[in-house]
DNA sequence: AGTGATTTTGACTCTGGCGTCAACATCACA
DNA sequence: TGTGATGTTGACGCCAGAGTCAAAATCACT
């Protein structure tokens, strides 16, 4: 058995797929695209995949799981709630139009609508980010940072909408809607939501 | 000349694609499916419309105005700043997924990334209802009914990126994620950002 | 080196949808 | 009622792209 040969190509053609599909978009995207950003014949990609709807589902999953991981190593990472908080808004606003994760996750989007499988998945997506706001908004309340007036759900829910919506500005604007524009605007709204003015100051790291 | 009659053909099939697009989304779009829902044959779209790119931007703007077009009436006839923006809510939220216009309006959101002559519309619909926003800010602190803490066109960017993300939850998570949740959280968080305790009240016409 | 399992290749077939077009229908106006 | 302009039809040609497959290549193990 050489399983792995097969798991490192699958691997492979997925990361293909993700720029193939930020670069075509989802409505031109072929299966020559993923073949030729992957360097390989397109039986390959046909060999191991049944069709291009199951390899959009793997595609989903990928970007999924690449967008929380992150996220959640690094919020896990801090300490001070008002530092993890600052860290969700880096992380979960894409830096240009050039994020190729935010643009393959929101060409899959509109099969959301159509297919449950990537409803399930996108689902999950926004279930997992006001998770992780949430949690962190309870341990800034511990800590005595954060006195939010709203439910802390509904905050997170708050905070997560709002990051959706400034990723899909910020890929589909480009450069009429910046990442730093984006981040001003959640440090203000949540300073406000949190009652916690130290995280609308320009300070990053170490909060004085 | 029966320039009348070509006219309302043609919005006669936008309002076909409309319906078409919300149906079928728009990879699996086909101009013989737009064909169907209006009651014609290919040709009659193939003769009103140079090709797909042609009739789909044409379909944007129909969504775009059609949008805006309703919000501005609703808000010119009230008085009341408070009221404004509760109608402001009220319909820039989608009720459910069956909602044509917004469906249509996101799924044609994937061509935003790809066209430029969709990103200058989808760009505009933003602007608008930013502006929109705006105003009726400015009217309910001249009114004495609102005091932000930040300003005015901060706050209505961020109500406007809610409601775009509370309309995509609403389109693709059908039932998982309600209009009224969404109108409560728009509620709760205009209602601190403009110090407006009535907001977030249940009372929707004729504030006390 | 031999063997069989796994993977890769790219030429091929076939489906399905776009756009064309010639014939036909309908209308305005004389 | 005739005439030309405008609008409609659906069969057809054409081709892009999905998926198939037989042959070749690569690998693991002996």
């Amino acid at each position: 058995m050489r399983r792995s040969d097969g798991d490192a190509r699958r691997a492979q053609l997925l990361e293909a797929a993700l720029h193939a599909l930020s670069e075509r978009g989802i409505v031109d995207l072929r299966i020559r695209d993923i073949a030729d950003a992957a360097g390989v014949a397109t039986g390959t990609v046909h060999y191991h995949f049944k069709d291009l709807d199951d390899l959009l589902v793997a595609v989903h999953e990928e970007a999924v799981d690449r967008f929380v991981g992150a996220r959640q190593e690094m919020v896990a990472a801090l300490p001070d709630a008002r530092d993890k908080a600052l860290a969700l808004i880096d992380t979960g606003v894409p830096e240009d139009a050039s994020d190729i994760l935010v643009n393959a996750l929101y060409d899959l989007n509109t099969l959301v609508r159509r297919r449950a499988v990537h409803r399930t998945m996108s689902r999950a997506l926004t279930d997992q980010q006001v998770t992780l706001y949430a949690a962190v908004i309870e341990v800034g309340i511990a800590q005595g940072h954060f006195s939010p007036a709203a439910a802390s759900a509904d905050v997170a829910a708050n905070a997560v909408a709002l990051e959706d919506a400034f990723g899909i500005y910020i890929t589909s604007f480009g450069g009429r809607f910046t990442a730093a524009r984006a981040r001003t605007l959640m440090r203000v709204h949540l300073a406000e939501a949190l009652r916690c003015p130290g995280l609308a100051s320009d300070l990053k790291e170490d909060i004085a």
